[in-house]
DNA sequence: ATGCATGAGGT
DNA sequence: CCTCATGCATA
């Protein structure tokens, strides 16, 4: 959608190497060659051992040809992204380009129908243990999924599901008692003046808070009107920045970056003051809105890593949120509500990677980030691990590529920078963003939180090696 | 805070 | 099969 097209042809196009163009090239095989191509530094496994005992890492066979470039060993030590927590891993700036409609998926209209599915705090699966090592699935017999959840369903009016996803099959709504009486998005919904107890969002609190109980209801008829689209000011859609290059189709937005990130910190901060984590506030917004949101998404928010256009629909919601919450007398009543929630998807077993392996999937993703269906058969067969699991994380890792893709201020796509960083990392890796407009915030954040880093190479590292960014500049 | 996963919507 | 939005599960 509101991507650019690719180009069907070398899925490359995203990344800019493409400049050596990276598919169509054939490179040698060895290039990833030796196990010493990806040396895992200092201390980085833990466990050696499982580094060697494949061969994987030699290579991609001729064979797969076409696939690998000849770039450099880059050795990477993985482990520091998960070390890294809390160091430099904030402020991670896209750039994109405005973000065009999303006009579709607005919860408001669409969740208005059914319930949210909320996880509860509560879910616990017996599943926690923890995997030695690779592990992957296939065993996800029986019971994890079933676990279901009930507790009590306060208000049974109406958080939408938004996207009734997970449970299509076997999801009944006789779990939900209150749902059956919820109303389409068309009419209007039962009111809520009745509910005080219902009140979605704030909880029995009195009434008297200043609340206008309507406010919050008003949300619910209204929702597509007020909120979530939010983001399209429509009207103005003209194109702010991006659109120059050419390259996207309509951004409209009206948001500017800085205004973003002055949001999120702002909502950060008085989230915290409030008393409230990010999980209330995730939960307190389906009370608001039907649609929540989990501790994830609130945390990614105030870190700004969403795509800009996602932070441009869930800012509304959250700004609205933060109204109420700072006017509200008992705020703590906006996120108590618990919800029932029955889970009967079954969700894959996590995969937890072991550090080894993720460094040799690192090296491939510089030498292709966008690996063709062999060359992921290739690599999962080189490692041991699903094809699946590959092509997964191939996926999040250009996600999260975005997310970390430094901003280059102009235009769009056009673009990458090209400065290589280090010399490990040569093959720049444009991402293609998924966001930002391009202005360039200079604001220098605080401290804390977000600094703001515009410059680039730290984030670049970041962003191809996260570990290496630590020895190296460490 | 973040890694891996799911699913909707597009090609 | 991809991208994107999101979230469970975990570190």
């Amino acid at each position: 959608m509101s991507e650019r097209s690719q180009s069907p042809e070398c899925q490359i196009r995203p990344y800019d190497f493409s400049r050596t163009n990276p598919c169509t090239q054939v490179l040698g095989h060895e290039t990833l060659g030796s196990a010493a191509s990806f040396q895992f530094p200092h201390g980085v496994l833990p466990d050696p051992s499982l580094l060697y005992n494949k061969n994987a890492y030699s290579g991609i066979t001729p064979a797969s040809a076409q696939t690998f470039f000849p770039f450099p060993p880059v050795t990477s030590d993985y482990r520091g992204s998960e070390l890294q927590t809390g160091d430099f891993g904030q402020p991670k700036y896209w750039y994109p380009f405005a973000a065009p409609e999303y006009t579709s998926q607005v919860p408001g209209a669409t969740a208005a129908t059914q319930p949210t599915n909320l996880s509860p705090p509560i879910a616990e699966t017996r599943e926690q243990m923890k995997l030695p090592d690779i592990k992957t699935e296939k065993d996800l017999d029986e019971d994890y999924s079933t676990e279901i959840k009930i507790q009590q369903y306060p208000t049974p009016q109406a958080s939408a599901m938004s996207h009734g996803v997970f449970y299509s099959p076997a999801w009944n709504p006789s779990f939900w008692p209150g749902i059956t009486h919820i109303t389409p998005p068309g009419s209007n919904n039962q009111n809520p003046s009745t509910s005080s107890a219902s009140s979605p969002s704030m909880s029995p609190s009195p009434p008297s808070n200043g609340l206008p109980g309507s406010t919050f209801f008003s949300v619910n008829t209204t929702q597509a009107a007020a909120g979530p689209q939010t983001q399209n000011p429509a009207s103005s859609t003209r194109s702010s920045g991006s659109s120059s290059g050419g390259c996207s189709d309509s951004e409209e937005e009206n948001l500017s970056t800085e205004e973003l990130e002055q949001f999120a910190k702002e909502l950060k901060h008085k989230r915290i003051t409030l008393g409230f984590t990010q999980a209330d506030v995730g939960l307190a917004l389906g009370n608001l809105y039907g649609k929540m949101f989990s501790q994830t998404t609130i945390c990614r928010f105030e870190a700004l890593q969403l795509s800009f256009k996602n932070m441009c629909k869930l800012k509304p919601l959250l700004q609205r949120w933060l109204n109420e919450a700072e006017t509200s007398d008992n705020p703590q009543d906006m996120y108590k509500i618990e919800r029932v929630f029955v889970d009967t998807r079954k969700r894959k077993r996590r995969t937890s990677l072991e550090g080894a392996v993720r460094s040799a999937l690192e090296s491939y993703f510089i030498k292709c980030p966008k690996p063709n269906t062999q060359e992921i058969t290739h690599i999962s067969d080189d490692l041991g691990l699903e094809r699946d699991v590959v092509r997964v994380w191939f996926c999040n890792r250009r996600q999260k590529g975005k997310r970390l893709a430094l901003p280059l201020d102009d235009e769009c796509d056009g673009q990458y920078y090209e400065q290589s960083p280090s010399p490990l990392n040569m093959a720049p890796s444009p991402i293609p963003n998924q966001g930002y407009p391009a202005s360039s915030y200079h604001g220098a954040p605080p401290p804390t939180l977000y600094m703001s880093q515009l410059h680039r190479p730290d984030v670049l590292k970041q962003a191809l090696h996260p570990g290496l960014v630590s020895h190296l500049t460490g």
